[in-house]
RNA sequence: GGGCGUGUAGCAUAGCUGGAUAAUGCAUCGGCCUCCUAAGCCGAAGAUCGCGGGUUCAAAUCCUGCUGCGCCCGCCA
């Protein structure tokens, strides 16, 4: 049920009424009967500005006109006029009615219905795995986790999709490695690097990218080089056929690095539904038939030792057009396999959805129009800039990193000595619960608030900070509302019938605070938002909703004294009871953990 | 060199399907705990929306040129 939606449906006829009246018979102005930016003047605003030179009269005195002509309804409280605006506000009284009247399913854009049928895939992260997620890393599995819970609040069927880059060099170079060098080795190897912290030489993707480093250190080394590249490319090329042994070398070897980063993620609330190794279309055969496919194909063309491309220059693609697919000796390339991949995940959804690096665009745009060629639907793709840190660009090289565990760690830290400053009467099993939730919650806020295509620059005093604008202070207002239910339940209140009351129209008062009033508005909007957020995978859009959520939460919380001097007003405990949860429900979709006290 | 993205108070960001006085947090200054959790609330101050042109009744938002920054332009993944 989308609240602004039905304020539309009742404001339409009669604005339809009243412009006719005056002269203005198309439907044009539909589509400028836009929310009102200026909040304070109303829900719902139409500019008549540009009436003013079909009618010949002032935008000002045209505005009046119609306000003046309007009649206020159940639904429409106030009609008004200002600077040339006509501005809808809904009814308070009908908004509290509306909202208490149990017909919203919280988090549900659409109403009773408890699912839309619709099925969606939607593949994130997908990191290679051979080392730990640094926060750059980090920023995919987020914004795709994100979406995911997003997808599955509006009431999709959503599959979450992690794919195992289980082939090709960079596994063939740690499972190499993990054969053919020993620990001191390593230690040799790895002598001007950082040493591994002592609080993970336990998590294998951070033990195991050692000898991923080492091995690509000593493939830049002149005098060893040749014969480790003969090594490998015998590795990768055995792999890319298919050769089963090899690829069950690189399975064991990958393996317990995917368990370790996967162990951090779930840290973060991230967990998938489904994994799906690379290797699969090869050894099915698919992308074999994918070539011969791509081979047929008007635009495809042939390069003088054999290799294959497509020319995508006439489908409109820039600068270099030609995207290969085969190489000489006939083996395919990652992004074939990806197509062949796209065309697998095709067969089980509805809408498909990928997570990407911005380096990724020129490859994605390679495969969708590819996918295109053969008849195919194209994905949808959500882009995210890097994050980089103020030194720079994020290098495990380097040693300018970030390691999403150690920033995990610190933040579980930071939140301790808070709640321990804070709330002395907590035992240390309650400051560990909360300093947990409340880190990881902050982690993903701070990552999710900021646009997907802005760069971002990592900084500790941000992550780590729990005011307003973060998660913690979010959870803070659900805490709130939490102990209010609770101190009513005390008082030997049954919270959830008076909640199933509603209440009638009647019997709301006239005057209804401020605050009140703006609490119930964020509600009323906040299907609207998920709905938007969705449909444009945008999740800063639902983030920024929910920081209004408490925001306009905490301002009622202040005005409106639920329980005074022992007596509980009814209808306030239901306003708060039900943007309980909507907090709750929005904290879902963000992948912040409410908590019953904090 | 070409393509894509981005540039908004000291800092970090929101807004960009054109519309009213450009919103929020941090930092700065001032106020609020005998009152449902002060991780909170209220107030003050702070912006030539990168620069120049154009379209429009109306531009942070659309178009165009310039410019800073990022990413890409492998028969790598």
């Amino acid at each position: 049920m989308i609240i602004m939606q039905i304020l539309r449906s009742y404001v339409e006829p009669v604005l339809g009424n009243a412009l006719s009246k005056i002269g203005i018979k198309d439907d044009s102005w539909k589509s400028m009967l836009t929310p009102s930016r200026e909040h304070s003047q109303g829900d719902l605003s139409l500019p008549c500005f540009p009436f003013a030179k079909i009618l010949g009269k002032n935008p000002v005195a045209i505005a009046e006109e119609i306000a003046s002509s309007i009649e206020k309804t159940t639904e429409i409280g106030e009609i008004s006029s200002a600077a040339g605006y006509l501005n809808f506000k809904a009814n308070p009284k009908w908004l509290v009615s509306e909202l208490l009247s149990n017909k919203i399913r919280i988090g549900d854009a659409f109403g009773g219905k408890p699912c839309t049928g619709r099925k969606v895939l939607i593949e994130h992260t997908s990191a290679n795995p051979n080392g730990p997620f640094h926060v750059g890393r980090a920023r995919n599995a987020i914004l795709g986790d994100t979406l995911v819970r997003l997808h599955r609040l509006l009431g999709n069927e959503v599959r979450a999709e992690y794919y195992v880059d289980d082939m090709g060099k960079q596994v063939a170079v740690l499972a190499w490695a993990l054969e053919n060098l020993s620990e001191n080795q390593i230690k040799e190897i790895l002598r001007d690097s950082n040493e591994i912290s002592p609080k993970w030489k336990n998590k294998a993707d951070h033990t195991r990218v050692r000898w991923y480093q080492a091995a690509q250190k000593l493939r830049q080394d002149e005098t060893e080089s040749a014969q480790i590249e003969l090594d490998i490319a015998k590795l990768v090329h055995d792999s890319e056929n298919g050769n089963h042994k090899v690829l069950e070398k690189f399975n064991n070897a990958f393996h317990p690095v995917l368990e370790g980063m996967l162990t951090t993620l779930k840290r973060l609330g991230i967990e998938f539904d489904e994994f799906t190794k690379e290797s699969m279309f090869v050894t099915n055969g698919d992308v074999e038939k994918l070539m011969k496919a791509l081979s047929e194909l008007d635009i495809h063309g042939v390069a003088d030792n054999g290799a294959e491309y497509l020319d995508l220059g006439s489908r409109g693609l820039k600068g270099k057009t030609e995207f290969y697919f085969k190489r000489g000796d006939g083996s395919s390339l990652y992004a074939t396999r990806d197509i062949a991949y796209h065309i697998w995940k095709w067969s089980q959804c509805d809408e498909l959805i990928n997570v990407l690096g911005e380096d990724h665009k020129l490859q994605a745009r390679q495969v969708g129009l590819t996918l295109k060629e053969l008849g195919h639907k194209v994905p949808e793709v959500l882009f995210y800039s890097f994050i980089k840190l103020p030194e720079g660009k994020m290098s495990t090289r380097k040693g300018n990193v970030v390691f999403m565990d150690d920033l995990l760690e610190e933040a579980k830290e930071h939140a301790e000595q808070i709640v321990r400053q804070l709330r002395n009467e907590y035992n240390e099993d309650q400051v560990s619960e909360i300093a947990e939730a409340v880190g990881s919650s902050a982690i993903r806020f701070n990552i999710i608030k900021v646009s997907p295509d802005k760069g971002f620059t990592f900084r500790w005093e941000e992550a780590l900070a729990f005011e307003a604008g973060s998660a913690p202070f979010i959870m803070y207002s659900s805490t709130r509302a939490r102990s209010i239910a609770k101190r009513c339940a005390e008082l030997g209140l049954d919270v959830e019938l008076i909640c199933q009351k509603g209440i009638l129209f009647d019997d709301i008062t006239d005057e209804l605070p401020d605050s009140l009033i703006d609490l119930l508005r964020c509600m009323a909007i906040q299907n609207d938002v998920l709905l938007r957020s969705v449909e444009q995978s945008r999740p800063n859009l639902f983030a920024n909703q929910i920081l209004n959520l408490a925001t306009c939460f905490n301002g009622f919380y202040r005005d409106c004294k639920i329980i005074e001097s022992g007596e509980v007003n009814e209808m306030y405990l239901q306003i708060s009871q039900l943007a309980s949860g909507f907090l709750k429900s929005g904290m879902e979709g963000l992948g912040i953990t409410p908590l019953e006290r904090m």
